[in-house]
RNA sequence: GGGGACGUAGUUCAGUUGGUUAGAACGCUGCCCUGUCACGGCAGAGGCCGCGGGUUCGAGUCCCGUCGUCCCCGCCA
């Protein structure tokens, strides 16, 4: 027999009453977390989204009430109202915030039942994720998913205020919207009024606030929902969430600052110190000392130790001494058994010729002078585990593209295969070395950075021609506008000036994860006309494609640039998540499937009759 | 599209070289218990071993297929 709410009020939540509170009459709400029946005292926990209190039921006290919540089970929803009392100095329970007092009750009223449910809130064991997604309601009520999504609020709730007070205005764009077909696959919506049309969902709203600016609103952002139709991952989602911002008449580092501030008070909001203005790092310099565009600076740089050996040493290793020989210290590793150090070279992925050649151990037997001076070079300390990566001489020397990149193809082989390597090893021996720890102090030591200075454009293997490496908005940079001017109609061309051309563009890197990416925006019609004419697009094809924001282009558009940063990943690396699905509500599975609600589904054929689809079954 | 791991009670897991009736803990049900807080004690219920096929005298265990979840590569301007 269920009780009404009546006119009954909560005076409290259940996790702020004190020993201050001692003697107040309170009603409380919420759930049933835990029963502990005594025979005439029984105890039950209440639990809402602030904590939990003890409510206690004696025979002494009230014989009937007792009786009634006898028949309480976990997870029912319950109503008290009765006396805060201080609990006996021998009963105090130091290890929750309530533990001083508990609550007497006058009356109960038993609000709801629950079926039994597949797993507890209150369980300490964590349930398989496939149980936890489909009865995510439950698995919501845990106290960690609890914390995670007020963190996701304050968090949000941080930037917005901090942008707001900048003189950003949060403007929203559509989500119902055009389809362009470069970058990620578009999630589509059939027109009912357009048969056989489609809006697309946006993978950004990047056009939009560009046009903004153009429009006179000078500082936009939106916390804003995006769409992108690819495979997922532990940190990708097909819908997830985005700062979004554009301002105008900025310098890169303007939008820099603007960033800096705002993540600063995100990262206060979750009771975090941050140092800004963070370091600075060109694209090629992150590679040559990362072999990677976002860098995870809580490890080692490499170390160039060619010149630690000999040329004789080099030929007898077989190792190209026109490229680089790198050294990957891993620090704090420890002795490692043969088995161990044989384990090393199946962990590397080589690309392009590169090589990992004996670890530092086996190249010291055999040449202890160019072991003690990659030993001095790299900074060597007890315990550390060095790696050398260097490119095969057999392989040759790969000149095929000199280039005009300060960093050659060949060289980019080698960089990117040990910075492969560089992760997997430091992941490997993370527990040794205690640096990617996701509890702790160490957990909290925040690197971040900004890498700048991309390249404008990419050479496409698969497509023989160069593609913009960000996007086709991206400014070139000032300096480098001759560059693009000579290898504008060179497109097909490995060695065009355009592998040249810088973009400003730039990157918000933390502890190897790219948060965020942004850049200086091209406000000119003519320039964006070689941009596209770069990338091998007729001048009609620009326009099928783009015409309203070329033409939008022509009127009076400011300089112009912004960023954008994913607010789920922040929250994860906050949270100390492994996965994306534990900073959002209502995830997708890695076969982008909701399994609470069971999307997608198959519609009726009147449905995708009206929308003037029709759909031939597969199989 | 490719590679890998996993799937046994409501939940988390164990299950030997293929061999009688598939186990444990937690949870659940009943009884007992007035100071517990992961309460305790006694008793009990609960299994399409993901699904389908095959090998075998015999399959949770071996083989093939399939479905699902997770991780990675490709992909993500």
């Amino acid at each position: 027999m269920l009780d009404f709410l009546g006119d009954l009020r909560r005076t409290h939540m259940c996790g702020v009453l004190r020993a201050s509170n001692a003697g107040q009459k309170v009603v409380l709400m919420g759930w049933v977390n835990r029963r502990r029946d005594h025979g005439n005292l029984l105890f039950i926990d209440l639990r809402d989204r602030t904590g939990v209190t003890q409510v206690v039921f004696n025979t002494d006290r009230d014989q009937a009430i007792h009786e009634k919540a006898g028949a309480l089970r976990n997870e029912y929803v319950i109503a008290v109202s009765g006396t805060v009392k201080l609990r006996d100095a021998n009963t105090i329970n130091p290890n929750m915030p309530t533990g001083e007092v508990e609550l007497a009750v006058d009356e109960l009223r038993i609000l709801n039942e629950s079926k039994l449910p597949p797993f507890l809130p209150s369980d300490t064991a964590l349930t398989n994720e496939e149980t936890r997604l489909k009865y995510r309601y439950i698995d919501l009520r845990r106290d960690v998913m609890q914390f995670n999504i007020a963190m996701r609020h304050k968090v949000a709730k941080a930037i917005r205020d901090y942008l707001s007070a900048q003189g950003f205005f949060e403007i929203e764009t559509p989500f119902m919207t055009r389809s362009t077909p470069e970058g990620a696959r578009d999630y589509l919506v059939p027109s009912r009024v357009q048969p056989g049309t489609f809006y697309a969902l946006p993978q950004s709203p990047q056009l939009f606030k560009q046009i903004l600016m153009i429009s006179g609103f000078d500082r936009y952002f939106q916390i804003v929902r995006c769409f992108r139709d690819e495979d997922l991952r532990a940190d990708r989602q097909p819908e997830f969430t985005q700062i979004d911002l554009e301002m105008s008449y900025p310098q890169a580092e303007r939008v820099w600052e603007v960033v800096e501030g705002f993540l600063t008070a995100a990262f206060a909001a979750a009771g975090n110190e941050i140092k800004t203005p963070f370091p600075r790092m060109d694209y090629d310099e992150a590679i040559r000392l990362y072999g990677i565009d976002k860098p995870d600076l809580r490890l080692p740089a490499f170390t160039d130790v060619r010149d630690c050996f000999t040329p004789e040493n080099l030929q007898e290793l077989a190792i190209n001494a026109n490229l680089p020989v790198i050294a990957i210290r891993t620090p704090k590793v420890g002795e490692l058994s043969r088995k161990e150090r044989d384990d090393i070279k199946p962990m590397f992925h080589a690309k392009g010729g590169a090589r990992v050649y004996e670890d530092f151990k086996r190249i010291g037997n055999k040449y202890p002078d160019a072991a003690a001076a990659i030993a001095k070079k790299s900074a060597i300390e007890d315990g550390d585990l060095i790696v050398l990566v260097a490119g095969s001489a057999q392989a040759g020397p790969q000149t095929a593209m000199p280039a005009h990149r300060k960093v050659t193809p060949a060289e980019l082989a080698i960089y990117g295969s040990a910075g492969l390597l560089r992760l997997a090893l430091a992941q490997k021996y993370a527990e040794k070395h205690g640096i990617f720890k996701k509890t702790g102090d160490a957990a909290k030591d925040y690197r971040f950075l900004w890498v700048t200075n991309f390249p404008m454009f990419e050479w496409d293997e698969g497509e023989k021609q160069w593609m913009a490496a960000h996007h086709p908005f991206t400014s070139p940079h000032d300096e480098d506008m001759g560059l693009l001017e000579e290898g504008v109609e060179s497109v097909k061309d490995p060695q065009s000036t355009l592998s040249a051309v810088r973009a400003l563009a730039y990157d918000v890197v933390l502890n190897g994860t790219e948060l965020g990416s942004g850049s200086i925006r091209i406000h000119r019609q003519d320039i964006q006309s070689k941009i596209f004419r770069a990338l091998g697009m007729t001048e009609e094809e620009a326009k099928s494609r783009f015409g309203f924001f070329l033409e939008a282009l022509e009127y009076g558009t400011p300089p112009h640039g912004g960023i954008a940063l994913g607010l789920d990943r922040i929250v994860m690396i906050l949270a100390g998540a492994e996965s994306l699905r534990e900073v959002i509500p209502f995830p997708k599975t890695a076969r982008a499937v909701d399994l609470m609600v069971d999307a997608p589904t198959p519609v009726g054929e009147k449905q995708l009759k009206e929308l003037g689809i029709s759909v031939k079954k597969l199989g």
